[in-house]
DNA sequence: GTGAAAGCGCTAACAA
DNA sequence: TTGTTAGCGCTTTCAC
C-alpha cells in the first residue's frame, strides 16, 4: 500500500505538503509546480488514502451505520440496504450494516457502531410507524427510514401513505368500481392509518359515502382468509384496496374459489406485492410497490447532507452517476409511490 | 470516549501495561494485582477499544467486506446480508456492504473495501453458479456464497442443489405421482443442472424411466406460461418440481385455469417460494426455501475462521448466542435444504 | 514486571 | 510557500 510518505520522498517534499495537496487545500499554500508534481506522482503510484488513518485525526470515518430490525422481513431490508449502499458509494461513504433483535441488543449494536466511528446513522423500520429514537442516537446525525418520530425532531424518509391509499382508490373508482373495499392490517401504525385515510378521502371526494362494512382489518393465515371470505359474502365488493401483498392474496384466493377473475369481475390494487406477483403472474393485479431501494438511497443521501452540513442539492455527486431519479412508474399495472422527506427541527 | 491513556493515569501505570492487560496478554508479564486493578478501572469507566486505532498497528480491522450484485434480486441479498451480519456480530466483526453493477465497478468497490482494510471478503451471487474470482480478491481471505469457483481453490458455501431436486422428486413420488414434470430455467447454471440431476436420479432410483417430454426449461412471463400450458396438454403431469417460485406459479396459474386443485389433483414442489406464498396462501404447495440467511451466516463464520486461522468448531462464539443450528425444517409443507461447505485447496 | 519510545498513516498547528 | 513538530489511540519492541 502506497503512503504519503513515499510520495513525499519521491517528490522531495514533506508529508504535510503532500497531505495539503492531496486534500485540495493547497491553493495559495503550495506552489502549483510542486502541487502538480505531487499529484502526478500520487496518481502514478496509484495512491489511495487510508481513511482509517485520517479518521484518527479528523474524527470522520466516512462510514455510515445502518440499523435494521432483523425480523423475518428480509426482503424489505435488502432493498433499503442496497439503496443506501448506492448513495453512500456515490458520495464516498461506506455502509456498515447491523441488525438487532430487541432493544437491549440494539443499544449494544449502536455502541459497537460508535466504536467504529460511524459518522451518522440510518435507522430503518420495516413498516412506517412512529418510533422513539434510541437515546444513544440522539446526539449524532440520524435519519429515520420508513418511520418518523413523534416530535418531528428527527429527519426521516417515509412513503407517502396517504397518497398510496388515495391513488389506489382513485384507480379503482376510475375502473368503475361501485363497492370498493379496504382490506387492512390490524395494527394501527402510520402505514395503516395513512392508507385508510387516503381511501376514505378519495371516496369522499368522489361523492361516495363510506360503507363501513366494506372496511376490514385482518391478521394472517386462516382467520384472515375467513374474514375476507366473509367480506365477499357480506358486502360483495367489486373493488379492493389491500394493505399489502398478503391481504391482496386472500382476495385473490377468495376470488379464485368463486370463479371470479381479477381485472374482469373484480379489480384489485395491492400494496407492496412481491415482484413475482406483479410482473409475471397476475398482470391484472395493480400494485403499489413500496420504493424501498429509493427510500434507502435518499435516506443515506440525506444523512450525508446532514453530516457534511450542506443541502441535498449541492452534494458532490459523481459525474458518472447522476442522483437517482424519483420513482416514476405509474403504469396501468403499477401506482407510483412518492416519498416524503422530513427535516429535523433542531439545527 | 475513554482511552487507554485515562485508564493508565487512574491506575498509575503506563499505557503499555494497560494494553497488555486489556488484550489478555498479561500472563506472567503483569502482576495480577495490577492487572485486576486495570480491568476494574476499565470496566468501571466503560472502556471500549477503538478498533480503528489498533488496526493502524495490527493491520486487522475486524471488518468484513460483503460484495453482492445489485440486480433486482434484492430479497435474496437481504437474507444473506442479515445472516452474515449475525455471524459477524457474534464473532466480533463488522460487516461493510457493497454492491456492484458490472465487473468494472466491481473492481473499484473491491479497491474501496481494501482501503478500509477489511480483513476478508464475502462474494455473493444470487443463484448458484461457477464464478471466476476477481483478481483483486485472490490474495485475501475469501468465501464465495451461492457460488463456487471452477478450480476448487476458494472456500465456498452453496446449497446442496442435487438434493433439492432429489428430495423434491422423492416427495412427489411418495405422494403417489405417476408423471412428474421438471419445470426448469433456461440458463444451465449450477443450480439448474444440480436440481435436474437430482430429479433424474430420484426417478431412476425409483425404477421410473425419465420421460423427456416431462422436462421443460422455460424463461419468464407469457412465453413461459404458454410453455407450461403446453406441458399440461402434452404430458398431463400429476406432479411438478419447479426450479423456482416464478416457475411454480406458472403451474399454479395453469392449474387454476383448468380447475385443478394443488394438493388434490396435482402435487407441486417449488424451490424458493416467497414466504407469502408458502406460509399463508397456498399451503398445499410444498416449498424448498433456500436458506439465504444461513448461507450468509455460515459464509461469514467461515471467513472469520479463515482470517483467524482456526477451525469453525473452536471459534469464539459468545455464550449468549450459540451458533445457528443447521436448518432443519422438513415439514410436510417444506423440504429442508442443506448447505455444502467447501474449503479452499490452497492453505 | 513494567515503562519509555517508536511508529502505524495521516492531519493540523506553528515555525521558518 | 514549505517543513517541523506533535499527536489521534493503540501495539510492540526493548531496556530497565
Amino acid at each position: 500500500m502506497v503512503t504519503m510518505k513515499e510520495i513525499a520522498k519521491q517528490a522531495g517534499v514533506s508529508v504535510s505538503t503532500v497531505s495539503l495537496v492531496l486534500n485540495n487545500r493547497d491553493e495559495g499554500r503550495v506552489r502549483d509546480i510542486v502541487a502538480n508534481e505531487v499529484r502526478d506522482i500520487a496518481s502514478q503510484l496509484g495512491y489511495r488514502s487510508n481513511p482509517l488513518a485520517s479518521s484518527l485525526r479528523t474524527g470522520r470515518t466516512h462510514m455510515l451505520g445502518f440499523i435494521s430490525e432483523d425480523v423475518a422481513t428480509t426482503p424489505y431490508a435488502g432493498g433499503m440496504i442496497l439503496g443506501a449502499q448506492r448513495a453512500a458509494q456515490q458520495l464516498g461513504y461506506m455502509l456498515i450494516v447491523v441488525s438487532t433483535d430487541g432493544p437491549r441488543n440494539e443499544a449494544e449494536e449502536i455502541a459497537a457502531l460508535k466504536r467504529y466511528g460511524t459518522d451518522g446513522f440510518l435507522y430503518a423500520k420495516m413498516s412506517n410507524r412512529i418510533v422513539t429514537v434510541p437515546e444513544a442516537l440522539k446526539d449524532t446525525p440520524l435519519v429515520l427510514m420508513d418511520a418518523t418520530d413523534g416530535t418531528g425532531e428527527t429527519a426521516s424518509i417515509e412513503p407517502d401513505e396517504f397518497h398510496i391509499g388515495y391513488d389506489a382508490t382513485k384507480r379503482l373508482l376510475a375502473a368503475g368500481c361501485e363497492r370498493i373495499a379496504y382490506v387492512g392490517a390490524e395494527s394501527p401504525i402510520v402505514a395503516e392509518r395513512g392508507r385508510m385515510e387516503g381511501y376514505r378521502t378519495a371516496l369522499a371526494e368522489a361523492g361516495r359515502s363510506v360503507n363501513e362494512r366494506l372496511i376490514v382489518h385482518v391478521g394472517n393465515n386462516e382467520p384472515a382468509l375467513a374474514a375476507v371470505n366473509e367480506l365477499f359474502d357480506a358486502a360483495q365488493p367489486d373493488g379492493f384496496f389491500c394493505f399489502n401483498d398478503a391481504r391482496a392474496w386472500y382476495v385473490y384466493e377468495c376470488a379464485a374459489r368463486r370463479g371470479l377473475t381479477i381485472g374482469r369481475d373484480i379489480s384489485v390494487v395491492g400494496v407492496d406485492n412481491h415482484r413475482v406477483f406483479a410482473d409475471t403472474l397476475v398482470p391484472q393485479l395493480t400494485t403499489v410497490e413500496l420504493p424501498h431501494f429509493e427510500m434507502g438511497y435518499w435516506a443515506a443521501a440525506k444523512l450525508v447532507s446532514i453530516i457534511e452540513e450542506r443541502s441535498l442539492a449541492d452534494m458532490d455527486w459523481p459525474d458518472t452517476a447522476a442522483p437517482l431519479p424519483p420513482m416514476n412508474t405509474s403504469t396501468p399495472a403499477a401506482i407510483h409511490c412518492a416519498l416524503i422527506e422530513k427535516d429535523s427541527v433542531r439545527k
